[in-house]
DNA sequence: TTGTAAGCGTTATCAC
DNA sequence: GTGATAACGCTTACAA
């Protein structure tokens, strides 16, 4: 059993195709209400969809977009993935998900994929797999572009490209003001690994704002974790051997924190009276553990809605934009005044 | 600059296009070598690619498929997703992500949208949002499905549909065994919200092992918690206050048996000391928490791979499937000989 | 207000 | 071996 096409509505209500492309299209300006009801009903009885595919040929346009992340056992992905989503469906919009794994290779034959499928546009959220080839080819294919966390001065000029940076400097000044202020001035920083553009920022972001509280930065100890829990565990070790040891630590996302929380359990450091956590992201899980985790929070559900959203703009105006999104902190039981 | 086309290619290789449209679909056998050489010149000097829109008009297959999911914050999801993934992208397909929140009318939604879209099938891994009307629609476009953890009867007949069923009963027996071995007798279980089949069937699978231990089934502790950190912590509470009080608590998921773990360190009951704490899914976390959590294990990369290798197989063979995913036991930190 | 016909970029069926 | 030509299901001038 075939696939009921236009002409099959066309027959059954006894007008022409275009008719019905017609009602189809919205286009009830020029058009008998009794026509219209005509068309309507076939639709109804032949239980009639139409086919995207072939109004894709005609229209160039897909009504798809590509979403391309690193990890999606990256809790930090989950809530931006549900921004996305919502404004998606919203807007009849589907997703083509790609994970790529942290690979370039896969990250590339992801982008391929997206381009063959033409969809009408890329949410390029993949950070750590970036290579100028993207940015080169999207253009070539004047394919849309909305970039989050990435650096990007070389972008072609002819390109359709948007961005959204992450400001993580409030949150994190925050962050340290609020230590300074329970007497800490021994903080250390576990970070994220240095290839990552991501974790550089973070990284710098602590040393000014421990320079901005009259902290030695260039003393400040910095560990490179991995942004997993396994690597705050490991840097719980580093850090006790630090002396004088440090009486707080800033990570550089809340699954590094959590490494660092249970390990300081499993050595009989308690949180937060002789150590103090400070976290980075705001996952779910980061209000739910005991002691809950102080974090800088990142708005990921409306990184996601936003990043979404400028997508749509772009493909509606053809125009270019660029957005910031900020952090803060939330304070909650991972933090106490200093036991020094 | 309009995309550029097979007869773009035709005429740089002074070939027709029927000749471009053979070196494409790999129809290399009749076919001079030298020919084929330069139509494939011509589609690298252009930067050609093919239009899979155009190509699936004719086809009629995408090479795309639909992922419905809950909740993409559940982290059962994620290595699901992963084992999907990789099988797709090893077979050149794509994924249209859907998350349905739970919620039916999205899931519907979601569901026509992947229609109008003629994906070549569905992967049905929603398991709360489950109405026939489903089965009907998917029937009546002749849509293949891939039915995950769903006692389907009432399916049309016509329709095409493989099921993968998850079968609690291996790893909850062993958990059981081992828990009895340990010398536990009063064993409770925080359970899903009884709405859900899924964790319907986990209940009964507790009930039944408890009977083959020789334990009073209809005396076990039964308390209804929600699968996640918050009903965990909930459920604690009432646990301690059964008298004589449980050693040992079998939980529905993972994120349930770190609730209780997490809510029994804030009480000052050790864990495994005073209670042992077993969970199920064996979601990364649980390695990872102190102390480790004891775990039915759900190979839950495997159960992506496998559903999205049926799907293909469907999709080649035109025949529907059924198989089994059995559970295991992994015995970690958070059980110990009961303290009674 | 509605119908006719020409594409959109492929593949498939024929001839040559 | 290779080249016309007709689909595939839809939109959109242009005609009527």
């Amino acid at each position: 059993m075939p696939r009921k096409t236009i002409a099959d509505v066309a027959r059954v209500a006894g007008v022409s195709k275009s008719t019905v492309s017609r009602v189809l299209g919205g286009k009830t300006r020029y058009m008998r209400a009794e026509t219209r009801e005509r068309v309507l009903q076939a639709i109804n009885t032949l239980g009639y969809r139409p086919s995207v595919v072939a109004r894709s040929l005609v229209s160039k346009r897909t009504q798809t977009v590509g979403l391309l992340i690193s990890d999606i056992g990256n809790p930090f992905y989950h809530e931006v993935i549900r921004g996305v989503e919502d404004v998606a469906v919203a807007h009849d919009y589907s997703i083509f998900f790609c994970n790529t794994n942290y690979d370039p290779a896969r990250s590339r034959q992801h982008f391929h994929s997206l381009v063959d499928k033409q969809v009408d546009g890329v949410l390029f959220m993949a950070s750590g797999d970036y290579s100028s080839w993207t940015l080169d080819e999207a253009a070539q294919h004047a394919l849309p572009l909305v970039l989050v966390d990435w650096n990007v001065e070389d972008a072609p000029p002819q390109s359709l490209l948007s961005k959204i940076t992450l400001n993580f400097v409030p949150g994190i000044h925050e962050a340290i003001a609020h230590l300074v202020s329970l007497g800490h001035t021994r903080i250390a920083h576990v970070s994220g690994p240095h290839t990552l553009a991501t974790a550089r920022k973070r990284k710098q972001a602590f040393l000014d704002a421990m320079e901005k509280h009259g902290l030695d930065a260039a003393q400040a100890p910095v560990i490179e974790g991995d942004l997993r829990v396994a690597g705050g565990r490991q840097a719980l070790g580093a850090i006790l051997e630090i002396a004088p040891r440090p009486t707080a630590v800033l990570a550089a996302n809340d699954l590094t924190a959590l490494g660092l929380l249970w390990e300081a359990r499993n050595r009989d450091i308690s949180v937060p009276e002789q150590l103090s956590i400070v976290g980075l992201d705001d996952i779910t899980l980061a209000s739910q553990v005991t002691p809950a985790l102080t974090t800088v929070s990142l708005p990921r559900y409306d990184l996601g809605k936003i990043a979404m959203q400028l997508l749509l703009e772009m493909l509606q105006s053809g125009e270019c934009f660029t957005r910031r999104v900020d952090t803060r902190l939330v304070i909650r039981q991972s933090t106490a005044p200093s036991p020094a």
